[in-house]
DNA sequence: CAGAGCCAAACATCACACCTTTAGTCCTTA
DNA sequence: TAAGGACTAAAGGTGTGATGTTTGGCTCTG
């Protein structure tokens, strides 16, 4: 072993662990951190250190510059759609505008996603929404609160697939966070209200019926619904 | 030079090439390179060839495996919303399926980012918003084009960010490429349609007005032309 | 005081050695 | 013969030292 006296971590903690940091404001943008630093702080060689840093480059964290260093780049350019930069705003302080964010986000993309996978679903597709719509129901009546979020997110999952817009797709994780982080931050009732029930029902028929004004129009009710209670 | 017999590259262009190729389906899914393979190929020692791989990694486009080699990952895995994956497929033999992504992405969040705009607009960006209008409505008007695009970028971009969502901002290059784009794939008139000035308008005064409501029924207005024009 | 030129810092790259993981093979054994 | 364990070699992972390259800043000069 190299260097006993230091903590040593795991590979890809390191950028984890600045990639957090810098998200969280410890390294404000324009300062400068060196490859030797680094090396010093987790213990580990160069080689590790560069990787580390090639990822948090490649999110658009910081940037390297000859003769001077790691430079924090301004949160303007970061990468803010990637997954792990998403994963890490989510994690800092800020975690709470970070969700208002995704879910804003997640209400311009849902509309227009519900339209389009009525467009586009397929006749299975067709019967997994309809079933899902129907658990929903089932659990939310119930109040098995914890069961109900699973079939929400796959609901919405399903949804975002059926389009065949991979950017939709690809945003599927996003919801998913954005529902189960609902309940973190206040703003889900116990009991999911019968109007979101009906909506999720009436997008599923809208989405079977291939009718996409009407699946619109649902999602649209679904998405007000959120929104006021962003607001409030 | 350590070897002049092949031909070096820059240091990004690996990742860049090796990015465009996975995209371009050169490389199919679950296909196998190795480190050893991409020091042949590109003439460079193993530091730059795993730096470029690190970047490829952080993407989605591939994981690495020990006593395996570098495995292609499938489209589903991409990190599409990441810039550099847009500019990949847009160079790909699929620029056009990306193109229609992009564009309905697009499409979903400008309403939503209207509305928020009209919230949030500051006293400044209402008058420059209010006056790219006008700028669009007399470029337009007398056909140059490209200073028109130019504006309409503007535009949008000062929408997108008027919303002081780092998210819905970060799509501003994505709106710039797809309304650059648009003449490429014969989605644009050579004069801007009346009612697309008009939607503009209405956009810019409803924003000043701090009219979320109105800001985004003209902006449906405009998406309305777009998606019309889409499904062409 | 301006500009040329030099210096040193920090990343960039290379070469090479050794470590670690693991797919695949082969061999043993019940 | 099939299950399972031991061995092997392939490929990435990590560490190190040397050298290249860029460039901010200092110094020296006219």
């Amino acid at each position: 072993m190299a260097n006993p006296a230091v903590a040593r971590v795991g590979r890809d903690t390191i950028s984890e662990t600045l990639g957090r940091e810098i998200v969280d404001g410890v390294h404000q943008p324009g300062a400068v951190l060196t490859l030797e630093s680094l090396q010093q702080r987790f213990g580990v060689s160069r080689t590790v250190a560069r990787d580390s840093v090639k990822v948090l480059e490649s999110h658009g964290l910081l940037y390297s510059k000859r003769r001077i260093g790691l430079v924090v780049t301004a949160a303007k350019h970061w990468d803010v759609m990637s997954p792990s930069v998403i994963a890490w705003r989510l994690a800092s302080a800020d975690a709470r505008g970070a969700f208002f964010e995704l879910t804003q986000l997640r209400i311009a993309v849902e509309t227009e996603a519900a339209a389009l996978a009525a467009a586009r679903r397929t006749e299975v597709q067709a019967h997994q929404m309809l079933d899902l719509a129907a658990t929903m129901r089932r659990l939310g009546e119930s109040e098995q609160l914890t069961e109900f979020i699973t079939a929400d997110i796959a609901f919405h999952r399903l949804m975002l697939e059926a389009g065949g817009n991979s950017m939709f797709a690809a945003l599927a994780d996003v919801v998913a966070e954005v529902l189960t982080g609902r309940t973190k931050h206040g703003l889900m009732p116990t009991r999911p209200m019968p109007e979101a029930l009906d909506a999720h029902d009436g997008v599923a028929r809208a989405i079977a019926d291939q009718d996409p004004r009407e699946a619109r129009r649902y999602m649209e009710v679904l998405v007000a619904e959120v929104r006021s209670a962003l607001e409030e």
